[in-house]
DNA sequence: CTTGTCTATGCAACGAGTTGCATAGAAGGA
DNA sequence: TCCTTCTATGCAACTCGTTGCATAGACAAG
């Protein structure tokens, strides 16, 4: 139940509706954690169902009414009860390793678009975070004395930045392997 | 249904009981796709029944009889029709980092124990991949000209060395932010 | 001869995640 | 007026993944 975890530490940040989670879903959450709003909207019921959750109605001008979450004391005493207890190092689901091992029962030059089209989702992605920690965090417009949840946010930001240098790093290592692969023999 | 695809290029690779493959998916393929036993006899029994998979009842000598598992044709045309249609990049599901930024709104040393014990976790993991790879590739028993399919397990190897590497490097970043705070102000 | 371990296979129940569909208010442009 | 876009919420069906439980053959140790 780590969607859970991941909406309390979203909503400590900030209280917001269930719209306003999943667009934080695609964005700083979203580095490390993902969710559909079906999936938000399900979970912030059951959370509220059992009282870790406050709903306020928010009447709005110029756009639909919403509801606002914010986190009760017993939501607050679950995120510590969790922080407190061991989880397991998580293991990697990465299809594309799939597809590049499997490549030797085909064509593995026919692999070289695909690789080359998910590097450049993770330049993508790269130029987003390193606009983000100039922003929030290191460019001229960032608040200078930073509190712990900034730094916090920062190391973690730093760890989107570093999977993703390295994930570029692999993906050339893999092209050139696939074109020193197409070069000795085609269909070999 | 990455699964369905992870058995397929492992049993192109070899073929092999569902019990050797659970066996594997805690090993090599699992460097990059996890799958408890249940899992894979579940699918296992549906890749059979539609066609993808053929079995073969192999009795053995000191242990229990065990069923052999090989791809078909229409199995290994699946695997083709897969490799040719583009995925997703993937998300990262990252629990830690959830926890991390939970920090902010407990005690960040409290954390410190938890980061540490997950970094040697991938330091060990890292020691593994790095035995295998001396073992399987770059040392001197390691079968010295290369085909297709070994270059390319090579570098989804590598491609783990490089992910234990990088995760290893951000957690000593990550305790070493989470050390300042401590020294900072406990409980601030 | 019982207990434990390794090999080997599987069911059942549940929880997590995805996909498709549906509704509706407000604003702006064709 | 209609069409599209953005905000905002949600249900239903399905698949995927996890957890708990169960069985059983072969061997080794006590």
């Amino acid at each position: 139940m780590a969607l859970d975890h991941a909406i309390l530490v979203s909503l400590l940040e900030r209280p917001g509706s269930g719209y306003e989670l999943a667009r934080r879903f695609e964005r700083s959450i979203g580095y490390f954690w993902t969710a559909t709003h079906q999936q938000i909207y399900r979970v912030l019921g059951r959370m509220v169902a059992d009282g870790l959750l406050l709903v306020r109605e928010v009447e709005q001008q110029g756009r639909p009414d919403k509801k606002e979450y914010s986190v009760t004391g017993p939501g607050r005493a679950a995120l510590a009860a969790w922080l407190h207890k061991p989880i397991e190092p998580e293991s990697l689901r990465h299809d594309l390793a799939v597809k590049i091992r499997g490549a030797a029962f085909d064509d593995p030059a026919a692999l070289i678009d695909e690789v080359e089209r998910h590097r450049q989702v993770h330049r993508d992605r790269l130029a987003h975070y390193l606009a983000g920690e100039l922003r929030d965090f290191t460019g001229p417009d960032a608040p200078a004395p930073q509190d712990a949840g900034q730094q916090l946010q920062h190391v973690v930001l730093r760890g989107g930045i570093a999977y993703e240098r390295m994930t570029i790093a692999w993906l050339d290592d893999v092209l050139a392997t696939l074109h020193r692969l197409e070069a000795a023999g085609p269909g070999a």
